[in-house]
DNA sequence: ATTACAAATTAGCGCGCGTAAATTTTATTT
DNA sequence: AAATAAAATTTACGCGCGCTAATTTGTAAT
């Protein structure tokens, strides 16, 4: 890093003894030049530490390196942990992300679609609300750049979607349930943001039926993304007044888990498979946290790293395809049992 | 919304009726031109969706509106929560924040300001590692663009720092912890990550002193960010070994507190400030799921909201002073007690 | 109606780089 | 050594808007 600050591309190309249009050329693709060329570049950066303007550079290209990543909302933790590594992904593929997140409005979801269309992105990964989504707004963005969708689905729309087999996973944990002790009920929300959530239930009623039993379904009232207090206060009541018909409950995510868990402590109920316990409870994403409820909450762990970095293959392989019709993708990876002591 | 689509702001001005260097001068300040031009141009932009090009616009200024905010850990819900009213303030103030994660690494925060660099903001609020931090380049940065610190100080460095008054909230828990009870001992990592973390540290033995009760100190080995892991199985060898010389213990922050409850937990000790109780545990940050541990934990909230809005008001009132040379200025606001279970 | 001032217009340069076509140099093959 | 292909260079234009200076138009006050 020297002293003279390089002003732009020409100077830089007159340090380094190459001509602009092929210093052009190395910073959109390095392999793309000699490789005494690019020696002689790259000796030049060293000594001096130019770096081309992002604006000049973006305003005559069709497709920039910007790749958008949205997420419904970064305040939940299985958001922020799946659109780190997506963001890392992207890094180490040579791309800029753009992380969004939603805020849980779908208002603001269409807003950021939106904005990234000024950004002229390459890609962009969504992880859509799903029926609360702007489907109109989604589409119009899957006609004029290259989406994939991740974690939750919306027919027909992007290139490709990458999440968890619901199906695969609500039924290890139904399965394990039974197999240890008593058949669970299912405890979720009335009217889920997400629709992993139905899918969810169906799995349930699905699995259980499978297994010759009667799914027994409770649905807690409440809106919004509090789901901790939801599941504490709705869950609570539950619990409180014997609602629940076994002592096995399956919540439809770990955050309602948590919330009911907490609900329990307060009510001296004893979670866990114990012989002296009142009730088993098992939730569902291994959120960061559920390692350290009390007790440890059993669940199903979605392959965040799996998930992250096939989504981020999915639209690099779209944008490599360019113009040739691609497909449309589904892929879901299973769920892993993640055995703690809540049930 | 027509149907043509406008090519260029010259197309679009001949469409409004109105010059270009006027549709211009509206879109860097809607407020500067006459109420009746003001009118034709938002006229006409009902009719046609036209958005300047963002590489054109920011090329040729020295200051754009992008605004960076950069956080060590976005996978911390308290940096998450944090970062998520500091972007939304400044898009209340019609700028771009562009959120950037260092993901536990000062050497991200380093590449981050790097990359921001290239951005051209009008002004970055950082929350910095601290010592950990590259502190030559964040200085470097200082200097080259307006910078609010905000969480972390560092010493001279920004325009600006906002916060919470460590020794005022400390001392706050102390005092609450002495008069129901026990006066606490104090739990925390051997190599914090965070100066917040000898701030407390300090505070704490200073508000012991006061009370006239002797400080003892625990300090938990282990690195990174995995603070409830850290609190588990620190805490809990050191509660298993009946290390700890009072029933009551202060941790130096939420993460580690509920780490410790899992311990506790699993140990079969009662946390709670009943006469039936094993042990108290408090925290400090009121974080999101604080509220949801077994017992609910006592800890002290910082003020969020005041924290984010005060952080953003700094920077922009730095971006209006413009050349004037504006004293450096720290604001810290008082913590305040939560009151939950746990002690 | 005249004046004074603010706002809009016209005209035009420049930013830093992408990109294309034609030409020259370099590396590889026969 | 000559022939061929590949890479680099030269030349030149354009992108869309910021910004300035000089001029004209519009508005409000006298």
């Amino acid at each position: 890093m020297g002293q003279p600050k390089i002003r732009n591309m020409e100077e830089f190309a007159n340090i380094s003894g190459i001509s602009r249009p092929t210093v052009s050329k190395y910073f959109n693709n390095p392999e793309s030049v000699r490789t005494s060329t690019r020696a002689k570049i790259e000796a030049a950066l060293k000594r001096y530490d130019y770096q081309p303007n992002v604006f000049a550079m973006n305003q005559n290209r069709r497709t920039t390196k910007n790749i958008g990543v949205v997420v419904p909302n970064l305040a939940d933790p299985f958001f922020s942990e799946i659109g780190r590594r997506v963001e890392l992904a992207c890094i180490d593929a040579g791309y800029s992300p753009i992380l969004l997140s939603s805020h849980g409005s779908p208002e603001m979801e269409r807003d950021n679609l939106t904005s990234l269309r000024a950004l002229k992105p390459a890609g962009v990964l969504l992880a859509p609300f799903g029926r609360m989504s702007d489907v109109e707004a989604v589409q119009t963005f899957d006609a004029d750049f290259p989406l994939v969708l991740f974690d939750a689905n919306m027919s027909s729309i992007g290139q490709a979607f990458v999440g968890t087999d619901n199906a695969q996973s609500v039924d290890l944990m139904v399965e394990y349930l039974c197999r240890s002790g008593e058949a669970p009920c299912f405890f979720e929300m009335k009217s889920p943001t997400n629709p992993n959530a139905n899918k969810r239930r169906q799995a349930y009623i699905d699995s259980m039926e499978r297994h010759g039993h009667v799914p027994r379904i409770y649905q807690a009232d409440g809106e919004g993304w509090n789901f901790e207090e939801i599941g504490k206060v709705e869950g609570g009541r539950l619990l409180a007044a014997k609602s629940f018909e076994t002592k096995t409950i399956l919540c439809s995510n770990d955050r309602l888990a948590i919330g009911m868990l907490s609900a329990a402590y307060d009510l001296g109920l004893r979670v866990g498979h114990g012989p002296e316990c009142d009730l088993r409870i098992a939730g569902h994403d291994d959120h960061p946290f559920s390692k350290f409820t009390c007790p440890p909450l059993t669940t199903i762990a979605q392959d965040y790293e799996a998930i992250a970095n096939r989504a981020v293959r999915e639209l690099f392989s779209t944008l490599e395809a360019e113009n040739q019709t691609k497909d449309r993708s589904e892929t879901t990876f299973d769920g892993r049992l993640v055995m703690r002591e809540s049930a």
